[in-house]
Order: structure tokens, then C-alpha cells, then sequence
DNA sequence: CAGTGAGCGAGCTTCCGCTTGACTT
């Protein structure tokens, strides 16, 4: 048996400095955190200084099992969990989970997975750090009370299985004030005047573009400069050339991969994280959940020599940079590849992608910086009183941007190009003049990456959850990520060419189509509640004020239970307030009267999500209600929008003796008849679709089905066996059931399919969010 | 896109942060 024990949080990590460390040591991982508060209940004994009652985590008990029966046989076990908060506290967690003794119980770190950094680690132990500890224990504790209190409230007042949080509910927040910021904003438009010369009047020379220094806001003003400038003269005033430098960015760390891989590759936030894990796993790169941009000694070393090797010594400069994340805890190595001799990598296309972005991203950070020439040309026009500027950029030394140059989040950049050669006093000509209108737009909405760097700008969440926050708020349906189509303005444009000025009217058509993140009626109803009720969680920064605390108890100046009964005594007083004080929060809206019945129309969030409703709750008759319709919103809807609900489902007429209705459901409008549903096409208007062709469909739907069948039974009715998008399966009654392998669907027997039924195996699950309640 | 098409009431829902698999579809 080994006489050393180390558990470390990775079990990829664990094996790299397993090869480091000897046949005396062996190397495990503890996969995370192992022990936490009980989940199906609040878990803090908040009369009792909030003591909170720890388990071992369902998913964590064969590790622990593991654990401790290594632990058992082994002279010392060093904790070697990664050296922050969090992490300290695992390795707490780990001695109390595991019985450890102390005296043969060793806390280690190392921030560099060397054979030197881990020899040296182990030459220097400590114990373990509780005032860190507690640090982790407040945090811990706070999310928890916070989480587990608010949630409810919101239950009971507005939905039920909302949530609330720290970090999710400020989230939210943001891109409902970001909607809220773009449905004020007001756009305004100007002319702006672009004019393209050449320096000599013959074809083959550059053409150029300048612009005028003052816009217009009215048509005819545009209209006029131009005029003004027919027949002018255009000369260079002046000249000026300035150089200028670009520096490289910052190796990457979990959220700037995130937001490139998000620019360059499309990749969503979610998915990028997938992939980095498969390339850690691999041994590719380094660990891909850090907020450090620092690099080892080892890393840096390689990359001197790469670039040197590639590029020569020129283009080589070591940096070390410094880290701009608030709240950063620094317990790794930026995101690097292991081995910089290899620049391309064997994989998945998208592994290979990928991983060439984060080799780039590192060497670029430790190459020399690019100079270029910035020029400024004056141009002064006999037409007018200002001159127009041409600004131009020339590459002097590229560094390295030879290799990599950082994406931006803004939609319409313009890239300065060449200038020809000019001279003070030279004649320039006109080869064409634009007055172009414009509109100022909106600030863009969040897309996941950009929602990640705003989150990180202000300290709220940490790398590990970035991700995870961002599929929660859109599994809730808080948010919703999709490409709507942006309204277009038309532009006017005129054009000066030859001496002759034309006009004509085009779309406005540079914004981008791609997805961005929306704000559903449950997210906006959600945080005007909270922001209502408990402003100061929902501040952007009640994280800051807290991770300040939070610190201050990892130094020892602070108790933690202590700052969590500061915070909880009037966070609880207000939960209590608003329980008993508050109405139900419905977003409700008079809409107006409802001309057939006289009465009130509102619309409003109900239990199973946005409705409208004719008449009033407290009324003897009851109101009647309508679902809104998916693209519909209880913020805009209207009142006709609203009656038109109630139009569905309409009746038809008869069909083989059966009722045909008309209506529509969650996929869109259908027919239905004698309890079987019809889609209808896009075609075809629910609002005056006719009898006839709802006969038509039902008949075309009857065929389609009948072809579907491979055998039925007419023992039993419910059978059957149908052919499906991925072959054949089994249906009976409702319930879906896959065939096992290698079944022959054409010769199934009826006892065969009751033979499958019976396997828990074959039942197909419910697929999407919706459950079915009965 | 295999099929699906809630609705007055039983019980359940929920946090953040650390780490991977186990499910297939």
C-alpha cells in the first residue's frame, strides 16, 4: 500500500502529477466539493449562529468510500485542493468527511503542474487555513438563505418553481434594463458626408475616402453642401503622420475564450466549455475554469523559444500581465496550450478550431508589439468652410498581429486603409460625393458571452458558473436566446458623381441577424418584483460589498456567523413584510372592455404563464381565459390582440357525425376531430379556414398515419408498431416504447410488444419543459 | 417534427460553486 495519499479536485490533474511524484504516492481526485447542504431543505440553523448541518453529497458517496479506504492505509494524506476559498474549503470538507487525523493530515498548493512546483509544495506544507474556511462557510451559507427564501416568496406570489439568487437573479436583471434601455431609446438620424478622391484625374490611381467634419440633421442642408460642392476644388491642406502601437491582449482566461470563442467561432458559452473540457481531458491545454492571466515559467520559456523560432527574435517579448478581474482568486494558469510546439492539433473540428484560437491567443501575448503609421490628411474644398480628413493606417511592423488580434463586440467597425502618396498643396478630384443619412442605434443586446463579460466586470459569479448561470436563466424561461429581425429604416442617399446629383432611398441594412438575448414576461414580471422588494440583493453591487466581508473574515478580522446575522436580520424581516403584506404580483393590465359582454379585459402572468381574461376575478361569473400565443407578450399586447384569443376554439361544422373544431395549441394553430389532432399548414388561416378543407386535412393526416404502420393487432387495438424518424418503435395507448436491438419489427408478435412494455428500459422519456399535471 | 395539444389545486418546486460522467437522441 502507498504511504502517501494526495487528493486533488481533478481527476485529470491527478494523473498528470501521479507520473511526478514517485511509487510512494498515490494521486486521487475528490471531483469537487464532497460534502454540501442538504438540498431538499434549508439546511442553516439560523437560532443556532447559523450553524449549517453538512452532507456527503449523493453523487460524491463512492468517492468518499474510495477515498477513505485509501486514506486508511496511508502514513499522510496532503490535501492538495486548489488554493482558494472554495478550495480550502474542500479541503476542510475532505478531513471532516473522511475522519482524517490531524497529525498526519498535510495541506499543500501549487499553481503550476511541474514536477518542480509539486517537489517544492510538498517540502512546504501547512495546515489548513480556517479563517479561509469560513470565508467559503459565509458565502456558502448566504446563497443559501438568500436562495431558499426568495425562492418560495416567489412561489407563492407570482409562479410557482421560480427561483431567485445571488447571481441568477441580477443576470436577469441586466438584459431586462437592457431591453428597457432600448425600448426608450430614441433614434435619431443625420447626413453624413463621405467623399472619395483620387490624386490624379486617371483611373489607375487610389481611390480614398474623406469625410466632412460636421453632419447635417435636416435632408436640405445635406442637399445644399453637395450642390455647393459641384464643380469645387479640392486641396491638400496638410499632413500629418503619427506613429502609433498595439499591444497584444491578455492570455485567456475562462471568460475572454468564452467571449473569442463566441466572436470568432460561433461557438455559444455552453459549448465552448464542453470542448475546453475535452481538450484538458486529452492533456491538450490547461485547466479551462481560472480567472488568472498568468502564464508558468515553463510556458513562457516555450513560447520564447516558438516565436523566435518561427518568427525570429524580433517578434519575441516576454510579458507578464496583471490581472483586471475583480474578485479574482488566481488558484490557476491562464488557458494554455500544454505543449506550444504544437500548433495544430488532431480532433473534432471543432477541438482543432478551438484549440488553434487558444495557441494564438497564448504566443501572440508574448510577441512584440505592432507600430504602425497613423496619417491624417486635411482637404480643404472651395465649396465649403471646413475640411474634409482622411485618416489612413500603415502597418510599419505587424508583431503580433502576425498571429492573432482580438475580436470586438461592436457591430459596424470601420477599418482605415492606405493612403496614397500625398503632398501638401497637391489638387485632389472628386470621383464621388455621398450624403448619406444615418440613425443612431441602441446599445446591442447581451449575447451569453457578452451577458459573461459584464457579469465578470462586476464580480458576480465565478468561472466554474458562468456557463451554468446562463442555461439556468433560460431553462426558467427568465431569458430566451434567438435572431429576431431588427426593424429597418430606409435611408436617403444622395450621390454627387460627374457633376450631377442623384437621389434614392435604400434599406438600412447593417445590423447583425445574430442571436442575442431577450427577456421573456416571467423574467421582466420576476425582477420588477425583486428590484420592488429587495433592491439590495438585486444591487449590481451587493456581490462586491459581500466578496469585501467575505474577505475580511478570511483575514481574520471578522466573524462569519456574525456578518451573516447582519445580513439576515433584515433580509428575513423583509421576506416576512412582503409574505404577509404583499398582493399577488400578476403584471396584470386593463386592457379595456370587451364590446360583446361589457366587461373588463386584462391580461396578466397566471399560473401556467401569460393569459388574457375577460371579466373580473371577484365577480360571481367567472372570468374566461386565453393563453397568449408564443411570439406574444404581456407587456405589448393590445386589446384586439387579446379578444382575438377568444375566438379559439371555433366550431366548424360536422364531419362523419363528429364535431370539427378549429383551434390553437403550443405548435401552432390545428383542426380537431373525434379526439384526433390535425396541423395546420402554413397556408391555411385559422380564422377562415372552411369546413371542407379541414376534411381535407383530417383525410391527408388518416393516409399518412395508415402508412405509418408496420403491424397492429386486432386483439388489441391500442398496439401498435410504427415507423418512425429513427425506425421502428412500439406505441401503446400514449406511451412510446423503443425495440431492443436487433428486434425484426415486421414479425413482432402482440405478447412480444406486452413483453417489451414491461422493460423499464425501452419506455421512452418525456421530451420538452412542459409537465403534464392531472 | 416519432408524438404532442395543461387549466382551481396534491405535491413539488429553490441557491452558488467545485468537479465529471451517465444517459442517449
Amino acid at each position: 500500500m502507498a504511504k502517501n495519499l494526495v487528493i486533488v479536485e481533478s481527476p485529470a490533474k491527478a494523473k498528470t502529477i501521479e507520473g511526478f511524484l514517485g511509487k510512494d504516492f498515490v494521486v486521487k481526485s475528490s471531483f469537487g466539493h464532497v460534502r454540501d447542504l442538504n438540498k431538499t431543505k434549508i439546511s442553516v440553523d439560523v437560532d443556532n449562529d447559523f450553524t449549517p448541518e453538512y452532507e456527503i453529497s449523493p453523487d460524491k458517496k463512492k468517492v468518499i468510500a474510495d477515498l477513505k479506504k485509501v486514506a486508511k492505509t496511508a502514513d499522510c494524506v496532503w490535501l492538495a485542493s486548489d488554493e482558494d476559498r472554495e478550495g480550502e474549503a474542500i479541503s476542510w470538507h475532505l478531513v471532516e468527511a473522511l475522519n482524517l487525523n490531524k497529525k498526519k493530515t498535510k495541506r499543500i498548493v501549487f499553481h503550476e503542474i511541474t514536477k518542480t512546483a509539486i517537489k517544492k509544495a510538498i517540502e512546504n506544507p501547512r495546515g489548513i487555513d480556517e479563517n479561509l474556511v469560513s470565508a467559503q462557510q459565509a458565502r456558502r451559507v448566504l446563497d443559501r438563505l438568500v436562495g431558499y427564501e426568495l425562492s418560495p416568496l416567489l412561489w407563492k406570489k407570482v409562479k410557482p418553481s421560480l427561483s431567485a439568487g445571488r447571481v441568477q437573479s441580477v443576470a436577469v436583471r441586466l438584459i431586462v434594463e437592457k431591453e428597457e434601455e432600448i425600448k426608450n431609446f430614441k433614434s435619431v438620424s443625420s447626413f453624413r458626408i463621405v467623399a472619395e478622391f483620387k490624386t490624379a484625374d486617371n483611373k489607375k490611381t487610389l481611390v480614398f475616402k474623406a469625410e466632412y467634419p460636421i453632419r447635417f440633421s435636416e435632408f436640405t442642408d445635406a442637399k445644399d453642401f453637395l450642390e455647393n460642392q459641384i464643380g469645387a476644388d479640392f486641396q491638400v491642406v496638410s499632413i500629418q503622420k503619427k506613429p502609433a502601437k498595439k499591444s497584444p491582449a491578455p492570455p485567456f482566461i475562462t471568460s475572454t475564450l468564452q467571449q473569442e470563442a463566441s466572436r470568432k467561432l460561433g461557438f455559444s458559452v455552453g459549448n465552448t466549455m464542453r470542448v475546453a473540457q475535452q481538450l484538458y481531458e486529452s492533456g491538450k491545454i490547461t485547466y479551462m475554469r481560472t480567472d488568472s492571466v498568468n502564464l508558468s515559467k515553463l510556458a513562457l520559456s516555450m513560447a520564447k523559444e516558438k516565436i523566435s523560432g518561427l518568427y525570429g527574435d524580433e517578434y519575441v517579448k516576454i510579458r507578464s500581465f496583471k490581472n483586471k478581474v475583480k474578485g479574482a482568486q488566481e488558484a490557476h494558469e491562464a488557458i494554455r496550450p500544454t505543449d506550444l510546439n504544437n500548433q495544430e492539433i488532431n480532433g473534432t473540428s471543432e477541438q482543432v478550431r478551438l484549440y488553434s484560437l487558444i495557441w494564438k491567443r497564448t504566443i501572440a501575448s508574448q510577441m512584440s508589439e505592432a507600430k504602425l503609421e497613423k496619417t491624417t490628411v486635411s482637404i480643404s474644398t472651395s465649396g465649403a468652410n471646413d475640411n474634409f480628413k482622411a485618416d489612413g493606417e500603415v502597418i510599419k511592423f505587424d508583431g503580433f498581429l502576425k498571429v492573432y488580434l482580438e475580436g470586438t463586440d461592436e457591430e459596424n467597425g470601420e477599418k482605415q486603409g492606405m493612403l496614397p502618396e500625398m503632398n501638401e498643396g497637391d489638387q485632389l478630384f472628386l470621383h464621388e460625393m455621398r450624403a448619406r443619412q444615418r440613425f443612431t442605434k441602441h446599445s446591442p443586446r447581451f449575447t451569453e458571452a457578452s451577458l459573461v463579460k459584464k457579469l465578470e466586470e462586476l464580480g458576480i459569479g465565478r468561472p466554474s458558473t458562468y456557463a451554468p448561470t446562463i442555461s439556468t436563466i433560460q431553462r426558467r424561461e427568465y431569458i430566451i436566446k434567438e435572431s429576431r429581425p431588427t426593424e429597418k429604416n430606409d435611408v436617403k442617399l444622395m450621390t454627387l458623381k460627374s457633376g450631377k446629383i442623384t437621389e434614392e432611398t435604400l434599406q438600412d441594412n447593417i445590423s447583425s441577424e445574430s442571436t442575442k438575448l431577450f427577456p421573456t414576461d416571467i423574467g421582466i414580471l420576476v425582477t420588477r418584483f425583486l428590484v420592488k422588494y429587495f433592491d439590495k440583493i438585486m444591487d449590481y453591487n451587493f456581490t462586491a460589498s459581500v466578496e469585501k466581508e467575505f474577505d475580511e473574515i478570511a483575514d481574520g478580522h471578522k466573524k462569519w456567523n456574525q456578518m451573516i446575522k447582519d445580513f439576515y436580520g433584515p433580509f428575513h424581516q423583509k421576506i416576512v413584510d412582503t409574505q404577509e403584506n404583499a398582493g399577488k404580483f400578476s403584471g396584470q393590465r386593463l386592457l379595456g372592455i370587451d364590446p360583446e359582454s361589457g366587461k373588463n379585459v386584462y391580461v396578466k402572468i397566471g399560473r401556467f404563464g401569460p393569459i388574457a381574461q375577460i371579466g373580473d376575478t371577484e365577480s360571481e361569473e367567472k372570468p374566461k381565459f386565453a393563453g397568449l400565443r408564443k411570439t406574444q407578450s404581456v407587456e405589448t399586447l393590445t386589446l384586439e390582440e387579446a379578444l382575438r384569443l377568444f375566438d379559439f376554439p371555433r366550431a366548424l361544422g360536422n364531419f362523419e357525425e363528429k364535431e370539427v373544431t378549429v383551434a390553437i395549441g403550443r405548435f401552432g394553430p390545428y383542426v380537431k376531430h373525434d379526439n384526433k389532432f390535425v396541423s395546420i399548414k402554413q397556408e391555411d388561416n385559422p380564422a377562415t379556414i372552411t369546413l371542407a378543407r379541414s376534411i381535407e386535412l383530417i383525410e391527408a393526416k388518416r393516409k399518412a398515419d395508415l402508412e405509418k404502420i408496420i403491424r397492429s393487432y386486432k386483439e388489441d387495438e391500442d398496439v401498435q408498431v410504427l415507423k418512425g424518424r429513427w425506425g421502428a418503435f412500439l406505441k401503446i395507448k400514449k406511451q412510446n416504447y423503443k425495440l431492443p436491438k436487433g428486434t425484426e419489427a415486421e414479425t413482432l408478435t402482440l405478447e412480444d410488444c406486452y413483453k417489451i412494455a414491461k422493460d423499464p428500459k425501452n419506455a421512452s422519456k418525456k421530451r420538452g419543459g412542459f409537465k403534464k399535471k392531472k
